[in-house]
DNA sequence: GGGCATCTGTCGGGTAGCTGACAGAAAATA
DNA sequence: TATTTTCTGTCAGCTACCCGACAGATGCCC
């Protein structure tokens, strides 16, 4: 539901030449839109860090499936034995094995303080899903989804915060936990109570956070 | 939803001659029954170890709370800024500053790879209690959760598998996120239906676990 | 530009599960 | 043992939300 694995400039970083021998560690892989890239249980554990493209990691149940996060460029994630992992768009990763990857770290404390930051980040940010899906309806989902998404991918103009949304209604169903046909109705009220405007397809603006906060207000 | 950070004998273990110098880091604390042991935000994180009785994890918003954990003597556990944590029984842990502990973990491959280990065991669980919200209704969920304290703290007899589920219905509602009155009415229709006995207050027995892994059957 | 595929909005029926209420059972306290 | 507190079972009403259906919009490809 969140997204937050973000490291500036990890992919910057890891290009700098003194860390040349991580960095040939990673083997850069590309996926067409839609493929699967990683399914849970099988096949080796990897990290990888995201360097073009989007992916989604998320969970799958008979035909229903819900997305734990979406990662853009730079995002660094680990596969792990729940979670499925595909392309949301034709992308680009850096990967490594697990295995390999956690020798560097017991031998830097830099590299494992960087690892148990990623974790406790991970672990924050499913409690927070948590948190939602027990507490919160589908409407205070999605707003908390969008004011996510606006602080961190948006930008500020004069009539409020612009941010892309690229996502089909039932994507983003997936990301809230609902269906398409309710945060359909869901987006739409908040449109027509203007505190959300869709500026072009898949890019939405925000007039005001701290109102979208509490929709649906008094009425 | 699921505990199992039981590591059998952590408590034998850090009593061990070895391991004196570390075992007085920790600050023995005791509290009773019901009492409010870390509140998220405030004070120092902590890593802990049950000692005596049992210990909840939870999250809590306006007047509801959500179980994330309950858990038993020997498990460990970390505070960290979500989380409420609560004396279920009068219960007594360990608890050293987290800060303390990584300064132990850098030092030590072992208690690294420990701490590690528990951390995604943590992320795990997460993601288990995620799926259990998101595609599961709540029958199922009693059923996982039942399931799950069976196989870790049942002890199998004649008649099936004995074990103790010391929580009121309220308590139990907690832990699968749901009311009171349907928890009720649920498990009153397991044991109607015969896939679980209840024994004495607290104590339940199991018949099948195969048979209750797929209740409500035909009908 | 025409046609196909995908996406969107909306309506109506069905249902899981929440809430409040209340009486009876069991435990705790005296 | 008597009394109070907590816990349990069950009912009826309500609501959020899921699902199927379908028409209209939008984008994509030859």
């Amino acid at each position: 539901m969140k997204t937050d694995l973000h490291t500036p400039d990890l992919i910057k970083e890891l290009d700098k030449p003194e860390h040349a021998r991580i960095r040939q560690e990673f083997r850069e892989i590309s996926y067409p839109r839609n493929a699967l890239m990683f399914t849970p249980g099988h096949a080796e554990d990897c990290v990888f860090i995201v360097k073009k493209g989007r992916v989604r990691i998320y969970l799958a149940f008979e035909d229903k499936d819900f997305s734990l996060a979406i990662l853009n460029r730079g995002d660094i994630y680990t596969t792990h034995t729940r979670a499925f992992v595909a392309a949301l768009d034709d992308c680009t990763i850096l990967a490594m094995p697990t295995a390999g990857f956690y020798r560097y770290m017991t031998g830097s404390p830099v590299f494992n303080r960087t690892v148990m930051g990623i974790l406790g980040e991970l672990l924050k940010q499913s409690f927070s899903i948590i948190e939602s899906l027990v507490f919160k309806d589908v409407t205070q989902r999605l707003v908390e989804f969008l004011l996510y998404e606006a602080r961190s991918h948006g930008t500020k103009g004069a009539e409020g915060v612009a941010m892309p949304i690229d996502l089909t209604m039932e994507q983003l169903a997936a990301v809230v936990g609902s269906s398409r046909q309710t945060v359909s109705t869901a987006i739409n009220e908040m449109i027509k109570s203007g505190v959300l405007v869709k500026k072009t397809r898949g890019v939405y603006l925000v007039p005001n956070l701290e109102v979208l906060k509490d929709f649906p207000h008094c009425g």
